[in-house]
DNA sequence: CTGAAAGCGCTTACAG
DNA sequence: CTGAAAGCGCTTACAG
């Protein structure tokens, strides 16, 4: 139930008209400034509080943004996208917008459903946080609406993203393992598993190639099968002395493995990992990684949407958030021959 | 911006009127079948969105509820109320309603600001997810409109409640410990931080007193300061057998200091938690602790404030949500002398 | 500086 | 079974 206070009242109230109380409330020209104090004061002690249905319903906008995650991203040990979306909120907030939250069932996935912030007009714009497959994406396409994928990408469809530099921070953190003087590094990740894993390896594999050295098939370590579960990660005969891990969590489980080998990190072999979350401070020592700018990501974003709405035309493209080495204690200079 | 195409456009087109075209809209009663059918293809065709702004402005509800989370249970670590939310905004689904996420920060719960999504009448219904201060208690109050905490409550505040039945819970697991032989139990948690550390430790203690056990001072165990701060969590010198934790990640915590005195969990003395968060399987061996029902919880919290709108003079009440043991490897059973 | 009129898109209550 | 009229609370464009 809302309050039923209107504008009408406090015109009532004050022997004026509702256009006058409109006009002071918002702060326009044409009321002079005593009438304008007088009004305020007078909202604010009949508890007046502004309707948003009806200023919708004038112009067009619900100042709502509707951000659609796919339920397989929301599993129990899986919070980033919900921290993403709570950065999002908060940015939308300065833009005087807000935040509905669309959780996308496996169901609508499949029956390409629209989602219901679109169908009943909740929403100004729609961003998607984490890949969707292809036949929703063209059920995404046809909405008529601003909309933004986060965090992922589709090359074919003509929708403006924004993602994380994973390239560029892969090829960052192995350059930064190869002035430590390391040589001989390993990538652990199965690169067939998901574009971010292979993008990270594609950076990995240039700071490989800048710095002269020869990339090895047996330097690729596989730590999950094609489904995305985690298999155990088998050790080459011959250790490499650092290994790049595709994400934390992954530079987690490896460390379980080289203890129970007797292996010591950063002595006997440095690992560096991705993403900075949870797990990067869980290993023993911590972890050495590239931070994910969950806060960047969701200022950019909100941006983009915002400039959509405003101009329809205007597209941003595929715009890549840079990461950040965080750096800890899980890498160990050694000396060349 | 919207869809431009509205009920009119669509009665236009078949020569029939807006209202007719409503009726149909809503399978209200008074248009023949066919002419609904009619009236839905044509709907379809043109691709038109309903525009709840519109309803909204006419029955005066927002088919909207905020979900208010202070700043501070929103760090990096403390994904809890994120996955509580989650699940809110599923199940307002089904009731055909949306979840507006309203981070409140420190700033505005100091000044005692309304939030937005209040003053601007954008939502049915505030559920207040984690404790807030005194202050902010009473501004809430204040606020006309439903309202709920979930995850805590206030013996003054005259505010229906959801909470895990923190009491019931540890009195389980603190039995569990007695039955495995333990007679010296201690409690890790400032018991004046917040109230569900407080009813937690009475929990135990009504175990303790009802197995004839007594409580000892020098058995309760500081585990963070009056503002939260987690602190170095000082043994005793005389060791228990057994600790209750009152959560996972201060079990965590409890973990690592016993380790580094050269305890091992459980031969030398057994630990349990509480929430089974992600820390509960961090922990080596892993903890076993209470699991806190969050999909039972947010099932709850909507009902119950779903109840309050269309009753605005019913009310719940505190509202207790039971939670589960989940055994795991951090307990072993002794014998007594 | 102030306000009467019209309209946003829908629904409700009533008349036919 | 169908629709003209009125109204929800606000804002815009215009007249004074």
């Amino acid at each position: 139930m809302r309050s039923n206070i209107t504008m009408k009242d406090i015109a009532d109230k004050l022997g004026v008209s509702s256009v006058t109380v409109s006009k002071a409330l918002n702060n326009k020209e044409g009321v002079s400034e005593s009438l304008k104090q007088k009004i305020r004061t007078v909202a604010s002690e009949m508890g007046y509080r502004f309707n948003s249905a009806a200023k919708s319903i004038k112009d067009g906008y619900s100042y709502n943004i509707g951000v659609m995650i796919p339920q397989r991203f929301t599993g129990i040990n899986d919070s980033f996208y919900l921290r993403v979306y709570q950065q999002i909120a908060i940015h939308l907030d300065r833009y005087g917008y807000f935040g509905i939250l669309n959780i996308l069932s496996s169901e609508d996935e499949e029956q390409l459903n629209f989602p219901r912030v679109y169908s009943e007009n909740k929403v100004d714009g729609i961003i998607i946080l984490g890949q969707i497959g292809k036949p929703y994406i063209e059920t995404v396409q046809n909405m008529a609406l601003p909309k933004l994928f986060l965090d992922f990408y589709d090359e074919h469809a003509n929708i403006d993203s924004i993602v994380t530099d994973n390239f560029y921070g892969a090829y960052e953190i192995t350059n930064y393992l190869i002035q430590m003087g390391h040589r001989e590094i390993a990538y652990v990740g199965n690169i067939y598993s998901t574009s971010s894993i292979q993008d990270r390896f594609l950076g990995y594999y240039k700071s490989l190639l800048e710095h002269g050295l020869t990339f090895e098939e047996r330097l690729l370590l596989k730590d999950r099968d094609q489904k995305g579960v985690y298999v155990d990660i088998e050790l080459p005969d011959k250790m490499p002395t650092a290994f790049v891990c595709n994400c934390d969590q992954v530079a987690y489980n490896l460390f379980e493995r080289l203890t129970a080998q007797g292996y010591k990190v950063p002595n006997d072999c440095s690992v560096v990992g991705f993403d900075n979350d949870i797990y990067a401070t869980l290993t023993n020592p911590p972890l050495t990684t590239v931070e994910v700018d969950i806060a960047q990501m969701a200022r950019t974003a909100v941006k983009a949407i915002m400039e959509q709405i405003s101009s329809p035309n205007r597209r941003s493209g595929r715009v890549l958030v840079q990461g950040k080495i965080i750096y800890r204690d899980s890498v160990k200079r050694i000396e060349n021959n």
